[in-house]
DNA sequence: CAGAAATCAGTAATGATTACTACTTTTTGT
DNA sequence: ACAAAAAGTAGTAATCATTACTGATTTCTG
């Protein structure tokens, strides 16, 4: 672990632990169970500090805010229009990651959304 | 071409001459130099419009403004985070959307942004 | 052409995020 | 160990992209 201040250190342990994609005002009201009086604007500067040393991921998924994932293994969000839910789809390799290589560029992290619907949904929307 | 109004009709072409990936606001100054009475609350209401009816692609990179593409085909977007560039990388088909079919998940949109240094940038970093 | 529905221009309000300030903790050099 | 410098924080105020609202205008329908 890195020389982490004890709120970041929270921030992502919390992060780490939630299996959602949580909003910054989300992952500050988890945090506030351990640190009471921890300040919003302490858990923004360090989620943006964590976004950029590419410790964790922001994701945008056109809600209005942003989501932060503590996954850093490559992934696909696969986002449903209806039920709002991320699933996650883990991949070993990426191609598109690998054809961009072959242009010269240097990838260093990704965020890929498939919004549509997910099976459930799907199936909801066939038997109404 | 749709039943647009007069106001939306120039947002999409707009879009569609753009090969940049603007802003509201961008479209917005490019637009009024058509129809200089335009408002800034059309522009944004008919964008995301256009973006809820599958017309026109939002992608955030995480720099606080969304961002409006008109090109529907699948592509990737190379974000450089030196010179802030996009990159449209296009593909034929894409192996995850597939792969999420697979999954019972119904995709309609995608929007995949790999971040990293450009073949410039990376260059000039191993330059400096 | 009248009435209904949709869209608009202009402006006010919202609210997620950022900036600021005074204070506290951590690091660094000696 | 200790003082100065640097980094981080709590709390609050300010910012500004986006949305909501309002009254006027255009389009649609029969």
């Amino acid at each position: 672990m890195k020389n982490y201040s004890r709120q970041r250190a929270a921030i992502v342990e919390v992060l780490r632990d939630m299996d959602t994609h949580p909003t910054a005002k989300a992952v500050y009201e988890r945090v506030r169970e351990r640190i009471p009086n921890i300040s919003l604007g302490t858990v923004y500067r360090n989620l943006s500090a964590l976004r950029d040393s590419g410790d964790i991921l922001a994701i945008s998924i056109g809600d209005g805010f942003e989501h932060f994932d503590g996954d850093k293994r490559p992934h696909v969000h696969l986002h449903c229009r209806d039920c709002k839910n991320i699933i996650d789809l883990f991949w070993d390799d990426d191609p598109a990651a690998d054809y961009a290589r072959t242009h010269g560029f240097v990838p260093d992290s990704s965020v890929y959304i498939i919004s549509g619907l997910c099976d459930d949904c799907a199936k909801k929307h066939r038997n109404n």
